[in-house]
DNA sequence: CTTAAAATTGACTGATCAGTCAATCATTTT
DNA sequence: AAAATGATTGACTGATCAGTCAATTTTAAG
């Protein structure tokens, strides 16, 4: 029953092989090279490199479950709402780069069953959060509430991981970050 | 001296399976049989994989240099300028779903060299006609106009690519584009 | 202590991988 | 017509791939 440290020493290994290269840049030989742990014993703990790849994709969401908790309280001015609600989720993307590119993996390579990494399970949270402010007049009433998010989303997700030219060290992506509550608290009112 | 229909055979399968597979999705095997060519010819013809792969890469761009023009004149009220720009990067983005996939997978897989595919190298001409909208007064000549470029383009490539669950159809996302064009020309000026 | 169950090992399989090579075929040059 | 050049073929290599299996060791239960 050294189950849990050699299991877990497969996890960990296939989690770095996997986010690295891919379902198709990993071979289970390497795996178990670096997880040092016999060959066989992947089969024997997971079946196969499918249900393998999708532990790992479970182990990686139920990390980030964890971590989650993007979304400020909604009694905060908005424009301190907004600031905030976009240096946590630049933060989020930043400190869960693994997820993200396991994302990206699962939407480039042949999807068998997309279960498993998603993004933003909170969107019916950020929804009551805009409605809030629609309802205390911070934000247009007449703006359909899933276009500012939307708007808002692809604003963040890009900040944080679009490899940008024009922005590069943190003290342009703190400007930008303001740039943008700034803009957004004119377009939204 | 069938050389050019070989070739641009080998070339056309190539370029379809990487695109689907990615790099290391895709064998040689695979390639000579789709484009029903003597397996050897590929590396007659060039070299070896990963020589394809820069081919392939190198293809693509070319065809996307063909196809750019997403920049509308400078000379169309600011707000039809925004909202011509929005719709040609997204029709752009959308008739070119060959290049992003390759992007993304250049991204995702261990980069040699990076050269080959990559977008909006008319950054510069975005700069001009931003700096051009700002002296006409339509644009606040404080802000700073590569954060309005970063916040046009991460608005535009979320709309084109991401697979958005607020946003169904047609009709959702010109609402969308309209909203945006809206809410720029306000946070603008 | 005995026995059953689980963990671990190493040897093995057949398929596929990228890449080579000498021989043949087709075309062009001289 | 002869020679040279490039295109094409098929047979081959050694490495790696995912996965199997019987035998052995370790651990847990009665």
């Amino acid at each position: 029953m050294n189950d849990v440290t050699t299991k877990s020493k497969i996890l960990t290994a296939a989690r770095q092989l996997f986010v690295e290269n891919g379902f198709s840049g990993t071979s289970m030989g390497k795996i178990a090279k670096l997880a040092e742990v016999n060959y066989s014993l992947l089969f024997h703990h997971f079946g196969n490199k499918e249900q393998l790849w999708v532990a790992v994709k479970q182990s990686i969401a139920r990390d980030a479950a964890n971590k989650s908790k993007t979304l400020p309280l909604s009694n905060l001015p908005f424009k301190e709402f907004l600031s905030q609600l976009m240096a946590n989720s630049i933060k989020f993307y930043r400190d869960n780069s693994e997820i993200i590119r396991m994302i990206n993996w699962q939407r480039l390579e042949p999807a068998e069953q997309s279960i498993g990494v998603t993004l933003s399970t909170e969107s019916n949270e950020w929804l009551d959060a805009i409605k809030h402010y629609q309802h205390i007049g911070n934000i247009d009433k007449e703006l359909k509430p899933e276009f500012i998010i939307t708007l808002i989303l692809s604003i963040v997700s890009s900040a944080a991981l679009d490899p940008n030219v024009l922005i590069k060290d943190k003290k342009d992506l703190k400007a930008y970050v303001d740039f943008c509550v700034i803009g957004l608290l004119k377009a939204f009112r």
